[in-house]
DNA sequence: GACCTCCGGTTAACCGATTAACTTATTACT
DNA sequence: AGTAATAAGTTAATCGGTTAACCGGAGGTC
C-alpha cells in the first residue's frame, strides 16, 4: 500500500497551498469555485481523506462520543455481557452517532480516575452515562466542560446535565395497578437495590401508590432485592420468594431479565406462571414475546432512548441547543400471558 | 477547570526538557533515577497524563482496536440490537482490550469505503472482523498493514490474517447425531443462508455426515433458510416448517435465537416441544437455560472467543507473535429439555 | 595525554491537520 | 482618480506529543 496521502500531497497535486485544501474540506467560503473544483479533483485522484487524529489534535474535537456503563463489582469481567438492556440502548446511540458522523466508544468503568483519564485522554466530545455512579463522579464531572447526558438518574444534577429518563414512577404504578385490577392483594416487589438505585425507588413509589389506592397496606415483607440484573439473580430471588411465601400471588419486578429468571425458578419448583404467580417485568426486551409464558411487562423504548440521548448530546456538542434539558419518555403496560385474573 | 497540563508544563515544573519527560513516560532508559523521580513528582503534582490524540499522531499508533460487525441490509438501524451473540463476543474483546490498555471502537459497516475510511481515519491499530463480508473487502484488507483477526470465516485468507473460529462441522455433526440417536429420521436443518454463509455450510456438512452415518439420505426438502438471525425470523421459519411438514420430528438450527423463535411458533400452532418436535440450537446463549422448554444446544464459548481474538490481535499489534495463526475452539453438546427420544 | 565510549541529557524537526494574520489583485464608491 | 472594501490565496505558528541527532562531561584504556 502506498502511504496514505496527506493534505500536502493534495495541495501539491492541485497546485495550491495546504490551507486552501483545508478550507475546501471545511467548507470555508474563501475558495473560488474553480479552485475548489481543482482541489476536489485532486482529492478524488489521490483518494484522500483527512486523518482524524490530526484533526482532533488541532481542532481539539474528536468527533467521538463516549458511553460509560457501570461495572458491577463482582463481574468487572463483562461490561455488557448478558445485559440486553445495554445492548439495545447502545445500538440506538450508535445509530444516531454514525448518522451524525460521530464514532462511539464504550467503556465499563470501575475506578473513577480511570474514567476521567479516559475522557481527557481521548478528547471525548460528549459523554453518555448510563445508570448510577458514586456521587463523587458527578461532582468531578461538573468540572469537565463537555456536554454530558445522564440516563436514568435522579440525583440533583438535572440542571447541570442533560437527562433522558423514563417515567419510572408511573411504570411501577401501572404494573401494580394491573395486578390489583386482576384481584391480587399480596404483591411482591423485586428490585436490585432500593438503597442504591433511585430508579428502583421511583418504581417502588409508583407501586406503593397503586397499592394504597386499592386500600392495600404495603409491607416491607413483600420487598425482595437482588444484587445484579442477570437471569441467575432472578432465579435466586425467585427461590427465595417461594420459600418465604406470605401468600404472594403477584410479582412486580424492575427488569424483564429478573422476571425471566424468576419464572424459571418458579417452574422448577413445580409451580406455574400465571396459574400460581402472576408476574410483571419491566423494559419489554425483545425476548419477552418469545418465552413461555410470554411476559407481561412495562414497556419502555430503550432503543429510542439511546437515539434520543445521542441526539441530545450531539446537539449540545454542536451547541445547536445549549440549555440542559430533561427528556422523560413514556411507559406503557403490555399485557401478555404471565399475568392472570385471580 | 484549569487547562489540562501538557508535557511542556511538566518539563518546566521539573526543570527538564520535554524530551526527558517523554522518555520517562515511555520508559526509555536514558534517564537517571534522580531525574526520573523529579519528573514523576511533577507529573503527580500537575496531575498530568498524556493526550492520546497527540501520541497517536506522532507515534502513528492509536491504542485502538476496531470491531467491525456486519449490518444486515434491511436492518441497518441496529448494529447489535437483539443480537446476543455480538453482545457476548464484544464483551470478551472489551475485557481483554481494557486490561491490555487498548480502547475498543465498534462500527457496523454497510459500505466498504466507509469501513476503510474508518480504519484509516482513526488510525486503528488492529481490526477484528466478525462474520462474512463481500469478498472484495478481504482483498482490500490485504493492503492495509494492520493486524487483522477474522472471526468465523472460511475463505482462503487464513494465511493472511489471524483467525478464530469454532469447530462448526463437528457442531453440526453433534447436533444431528444427537437427534439420530434419539430415533429421529426426518430432520430439518435451519440456516440463515447456505449460499452466503460458510459457517452455515460447514455446520450443514457435519449435519449431513451424521445423517449419512445413520443411513439417512439428506434431502434439500429438509433445508430451511431465514434471512437474518432474529427471534422473528425464527418464528417465521417455524411456521413455514410446520405448514410444509414432511414428517419432520427433529430440527437442527444454526442459532439459539432462531431456535427460540421457532419454539414459540410451534407452540402457537398448538404443537409441543419436545413432544412433537425436538429442536437443537447453536451457541448456548445465557437465555437458553431460562426458556421453556430449556434449549438443547451446541455450546461454543463466545465470551472466550472474544477474549482469544483480542489477545491474538494485541499480540500481533505488539508483535510478540508475528506469524498468523488460526485458533479453532471446541464445541460441545448441551442436552436440555427441547429434545426427546422418539 | 590522547582517544574512545557511555551516560544523561537537550534541541529541533516532525506527525497531519487548522487557522490567524498577512498579501495581492480586483471591484466599488465618492 | 484615489481610497476602501472584498475576494482568494498563502505563510507560518500551533495543537501535544515523539525521537533522531547532537552535545558535554565522566570514566576507561593504552
Amino acid at each position: 500500500m502506498n502511504k496514505k496521502p496527506t493534505i500536502r500531497d493534495v495541495a501539491k497535486q492541485a497546485g495550491v497551498s495546504p490551507a486552501t485544501v483545508s478550507y475546501v474540506l471545511n467548507d470555508v467560503k474563501k475558495v473560488s469555485d474553480k479552485t475548489k473544483a481543482v482541489v476536489l479533483e485532486a482529492i478524488e485522484q489521490l483518494n484522500y481523506f483527512p486523518d482524524f487524529t490530526a484533526v482532533s489534535l488541532s481542532k481539539k474535537k474528536s468527533n467521538l462520543i463516549g458511553i460509560m456503563l457501570p461495572i458491577i463489582e463482582d463481574s468487572p469481567a463483562s461490561v455488557f455481557k448478558n445485559n440486553l438492556y445495554y445492548n439495545e440502548f447502545v445500538s440506538g446511540v450508535e445509530l444516531v452517532a454514525r448518522n451524525r458522523k460521530f464514532d462511539t466508544m464504550i467503556t465499563g468503568v470501575g475506578d473513577l480516575d480511570e474514567c476521567k483519564n479516559w475522557i481527557m485522554k481521548r478528547n471525548i466530545d460528549g459523554l453518555i452515562i448510563l445508570g448510577m455512579f458514586p456521587e463523587s463522579l458527578y461532582n468531578e464531572l461538573k468540572n469537565i466542560n463537555i456536554p454530558i447526558a445522564l440516563i436514568d438518574t435522579y440525583e440533583d444534577y438535572t440542571n447541570l446535565f442533560n437527562n433522558v429518563k423514563v417515567n419510572d414512577e408511573y411504570g411501577g404504578y401501572l404494573a401494580a395497578k394491573h395486578l390489583v385490577e386482576l384481584g391480587h392483594r399480596n404483591i411482591a416487589f423485586v428490585a436490585t437495590n432500593l438503597a442504591m438505585s433511585p430508579v428502583d425507588r421511583k418504581r417502588y413509589q409508583g407501586f406503593e401508590e397503586a397499592l394504597k389506592e386499592a386500600g392495600i397496606q404495603p409491607s416491607s415483607k413483600f420487598i425482595f432485592e437482588t444484587h445484579d440484573i442477570t437471569f441467575e439473580d432472578g432465579a435466586k430471588v425467585g427461590k427465595e420468594l417461594l420459600s418465604s411465601d406470605h401468600g404472594i400471588t403477584g410479582i412486580v419486578t424492575v427488569s424483564d431479565v429478573l422476571a425471566i429468571g424468576m419464572i424459571k425458578a418458579i417452574q422448577q419448583e413445580g409451580k406455574q406462571v400465571p396459574e400460581d404467580y402472576s408476574i410483571v417485568g419491566f423494559d419489554d426486551l425483545s425476548i419477552c414475546k418469545y418465552i413461555t409464558p410470554s411476559l407481561t411487562t412495562i414497556r419502555q423504548d430503550i432503543f429510542e432512548k439511546g437515539k434520543l440521548a445521542a441526539d441530545q448530546l450531539v446537539n449540545a456538542i454542536e451547541s445547536l441547543n445549549s440549555e440542559q434539558k430533561t427528556i422523560e419518555m413514556p411507559v406503557e403496560l403490555i399485557v401478555r400471558e404471565s399475568t392472570r385474573s385471580l
